[in-house]
DNA sequence: TAGGTTTCCGCCTGTGGGTCGAAAACCTCC
DNA sequence: GGAGGTTTTCGACCCACAGGCGGAAACCTA
């Protein structure tokens, strides 16, 4: 589970309460109930830690079967990528707490190449999919915008270029609202949202992409 | 497990000997043992159809966990995608046969959606990865190739284009070698091998990309 | 040698992202 | 009410690269 939150991209974490890894930070999950689908047994298992209805996209990444990860039994685990958008700030109980994903500390199992997968499979997305709207709030400006694709994507990223290429592509559209400046001054800024809140994919990036018409 | 074969993008399917699906065709594969890795587990079915050594690429795609997906019991699947280079031709048993995806009969449980789902894997990683070595042989010529390709992603590449891209990227290297032409005769092909046989990912699909330096 | 076939290669073009700088629209302070 | 600072926005230019085309190259048969 995902969020831009201070400028960079954190990972709620909570401490286990029993062995193995007693203590250690893991991500948040269970085990499946029978007759379960994964997501619903997921979802579950997120409501146990937020209220899930702020979650704005969840997507299976793998099934993890190294029979080495968990020591004391054989187990398998189903891993899946939630993200929350930044406007929002869940109330979360007191074993839990949001880890910049640069920063993780030691984590339990192989939670961390699992938290690390998330984080790649979301830079991924970001360049052929819309999935940006998972990140950011209803209504934004580019500069906001930008900011959270910087948090996630890891390096700087052209205002200019955000905007026309989501544009272009018909990702963002203009509420015509416009943001009151801050303290300093400058230009007001328009607004955006996402024109689709449900993943969408680009198919700009077929390389090899069939002859016109 | 796919195949490009006779020039169309082409299944392994047998027909199954029990019930649920009696007699229904159904991609290959089985439950898991304890302890086992699900890629292991994998390959242990398949070796009971083919020849596992002439697997070029095996990879994970998703773990299924609809309640209906099976009418008489709950049950998981996690689905793979495995690939076989068009020069070889596995032997196979009775009940076992190729079927071109474009044309699959009534399969058994969800696994339609499966060999569908396989399918459109390939189609984008043709894209962005080198995954076409998987579907080549060791040495082949651009045409061979391009053959290949019409026949996974379903439309007309041009032969041009291709050879352009996959040499820029590196993908391709010439051996140096040179193909009788035929009955018609022709300027002899160039033949080319893929420069690693290995899953590599071009990351020059990544819009929004780092500034550079 | 003429004509056919297949492959190869260079040229041109269009698209779209990267970069930069200037204009627009606002602020505060003197 | 200017001057100067700040932030956003927009246009102009560049360049890389894929798509398309046509001709040259290299082979065949008749």
């Amino acid at each position: 589970m995902l969020q831009v939150r201070e400028r960079r991209l954190q990972a709620l974490l909570w401490q286990r309460a029993r062995e193995p890894f007693l203590g250690a930070w893991s991500a948040p999950g269970g085990y499946l109930d029978p007759g379960e689908t994964l997501e619903r047994s997921i979802r579950r298992h997120l409501a146990e830690k937020v209220d899930v209805r702020e979650l704005a996209h969840l997507e299976q990444l793998e099934t993890r079967s190294d029979p080495d990860r968990n020591p004391l039994e054989w187990e398998l685990a189903t891993t899946y990528l939630g993200l929350v958008p930044a406007d929002v700030d869940p109330v979360v109980p007191e074993d839990t707490r949001w880890h910049p994903v640069s920063r993780l500390p030691e984590l339990a199992f192989d939670h961390r190449a699992i938290v690390l997968a998330g984080r790649d499979r979301l830079r991924a997305k970001l360049s052929y999919t819309n999935i940006g709207f998972a990140l950011a709030p209803p209504v934004f400006t580019i500069s906001e915008l930008r900011e959270l694709y910087v948090a996630a994507l890891g390096h700087e990223v052209s205002a200019t270029n955000l905007q026309r290429v989501l544009l272009r592509r018909g990702e963002l559209e203009p509420t015509g609202e416009r943001r009151e400046p801050g303290r300093a001054g400058g230009r007001p800024a328009a607004c955006y949202r996402f024109r689709s809140r449900r993943l969408e994919i680009t198919d700009q990036f077929a390389v090899l992409r069939p002859p016109e018409r």
